[in-house]
DNA sequence: TTTCTTGGGTTAAACGATTAAGTTAATGTT
DNA sequence: AACATTAACTTAATCGTTTAACCCAAGAAA
């Protein structure tokens, strides 16, 4: 039963050599012989001594082995959704071969004031409600990578959205359908809802519009005008504002018959909500997804949608701050043809 | 541009007070006068000094204000995971209410030395896989509570394993069936296997042994033994793993007509499974999960499980961590009954 | 022999705060 | 008027390291 914990000083008295010899020890084993060495860490393993203390070591180094995940909305949603979580998944394998540690930070937290102190960098996932976070970051000087936005140069990791839907409404779209688009957060409103004349909001949700350009240019092509009134708007990409988003679209008259969705999760709400009404897939109602998660592969039919690899991305944006990379990087995508399109 | 960042020194200098004063204004209001407080929180907004380094506070203070989550396996599993995402979830949430920061430690890495001495507390989830962990927590002097496994006296958090297992199992056994368990980590082998006569393992895994023994007592109670046999292996509960088991499990003859499994995941794969052979649920076959993941819900027929909140345990974890609470607790579980064992 | 290196240490100044103990002046008590 | 109390600060020790700068003895070079 040891009182309290041993110090590096308690060490180096007991052991008769002075501190800096102890920490050397640990540190630089340059900076002794190599009997000395070993003779004092067998010493402290001896004494119970573990090594210097890391809160100490991250007040005088300035550097901790910890990286925040800076998330856009909450952890507990973040957690849950299949996109996000696979993206953490990338960051994490990563930091762990790297030895460094996962700090989850919530995007609706107030500050990053109170972390910044002792984290070593920030990897921000996806465009923080708040826009005063994403000044903080970019005021801040620790390295910093944003995924799927952007603040300013600093670095990021994105996969081209706007040709992603492109390609995706493309296969879609024939003449003469009646073309909707699920989306999310293209307002700046808390509920599901068509948007009709709502002003689009700009800031946080690039990745959203670069998606709707891309498709209203794939309808374009094909004579068709999209406006507001078929562009339904989801805060975030939840199961329960899908099925409602979901019912909306289906219920409405005249019923479109190809729907883009800007996620997996609110295409595959539909395609339930579609199948559950006895509509035919594809025949009646064309739809499109957004993302390439696991469960869409297990939809039948099978789901048509855009590809892109969240581990890939978290593992580019650790690896990019780990190194030091300073560039913009675009990750590519991969089209999807499933049979919500054509049978 | 500012040269260098702000020490509490720097500012006291400028403002020509005590550091102590400066200190004091951001921690202990009551030790100056609410003038000069102001004061001085207004001067340093505005020379852009924005509070202690918190660094420093985490040496000086011994806290930091970060709590670790301890997962049994890699963060990319856990994150993945239904259950263990929740459970994150509940975590997450509670520790933000407190304004606590939550560290990803990864149960497969080596050793919490490399965190311990900054963190404030550890939630530990899961029975690590090396026991090393464990011996870890309970030798280090911080607040710690365990999750669904026990180590010594430390706070925990449970479910009855061994009354749920025997509740669900109660409900799907009649006289003269074939039983099957699709079991969690058993035995200590690394792959899917029906586990003969293998030893059971012990430390690593006793949720999975009262869950074991809740489902052979409600056999016995039928007059059926379970013998070894008839007990498959999965190392952890994943889709791939359970698929393959199912196979085996449907494949075998004389083929079992109720199967037991100790997860969701594993009871729907092996559903599916079913499905798609043409096996008729549950008239051929009966089916019954653990855990009450809302996947479960969306499957037809339902899923016969045993509900657990992982939301209440991480909120539970959390909140008793904080707290400090030092007693076990034992949380309540939900059987409930869907059509994979009676129409 | 003298001078230069160099290996293997030691000393002591940071890192940036917190806080117990001490000081001083103003107020309250009797 | 003499003494006790309190409010509002300041002083200085401390948290546990790291690391630049210095020191010394021994071997190499000249």
């Amino acid at each position: 039963m040891k009182k309290t914990k041993l110090t590096l000083k308690d060490v180096a008295q007991q052991l008769g050599v002075s501190t800096a010899t102890i920490s050397n020890a640990f540190n630089r084993p340059d900076q002794l012989s190599k009997g000395k060495r070993e003779e004092i860490l067998a010493q402290c393993e001896r004494i119970g001594y573990s090594g210097p203390n890391k809160a100490a070591q991250i007040l005088r180094k300035g550097t901790s082995n910890i990286v925040a995940l800076v998330l856009a909305d909450s952890i507990a949603y973040m957690v849950s959704d299949p996109v996000a979580s696979t993206f953490i998944k990338g960051v994490s394998t990563t930091l762990q071969q790297q030895g460094k540690h996962l700090l989850l930070y919530a995007g609706d937290s107030n500050s990053i004031l109170d972390v910044v102190d002792f984290v070593d960098g920030f990897i921000c996932y996806g465009a923080p409600r708040n826009y005063k976070l994403a000044k903080e970051i970019a005021a801040q000087s620790k390295p910093a990578i944003t995924v799927d936005f952007d603040i300013e140069d600093i670095p990021s990791i994105n996969i081209d959205n706007e040709n992603a839907a492109y390609e995706v409404a493309k296969a879609a779209i024939d003449e003469n359908d009646i073309v909707a688009i699920l989306g999310l957060r293209l307002i700046d409103s808390p509920t599901t809802c068509r948007i009709y004349d709502s002003p689009l909001i700009d800031v946080n949700s690039s990745i959203s519009h670069r998606r709707l350009d891309g498709y209203v240019r794939a309808a374009k092509e094909q004579g068709i005008e999209i406006n507001n009134e078929w562009i339904w708007h989801l805060p975030e990409s939840d199961r329960s504002y899908a099925r409602q988003a979901a019912k909306e679209v289906l219920m409405s008259s005249p019923r479109p018959n190809t729907v883009l969705c800007m996620s997996d999760i609110i295409a595959l709400e539909l395609l339930h909500s579609a199948l559950a009404m006895g509509i035919d897939v594809p025949n009646e109602l064309k739809i499109t997804g957004f993302d390439g998660i696991e469960e869409a592969d297990r939809a039948r039919p099978h789901l048509t949608t855009v590809c892109q690899s969240s581990v890939a991305k978290g593992e580019a944006a650790a690896n990019a701050l780990l190194s030091g990379e300073s560039r913009k990087q675009i990750l590519p995508f991969d089209l999807k043809l499933g049979e919500t399109i054509r049978s």
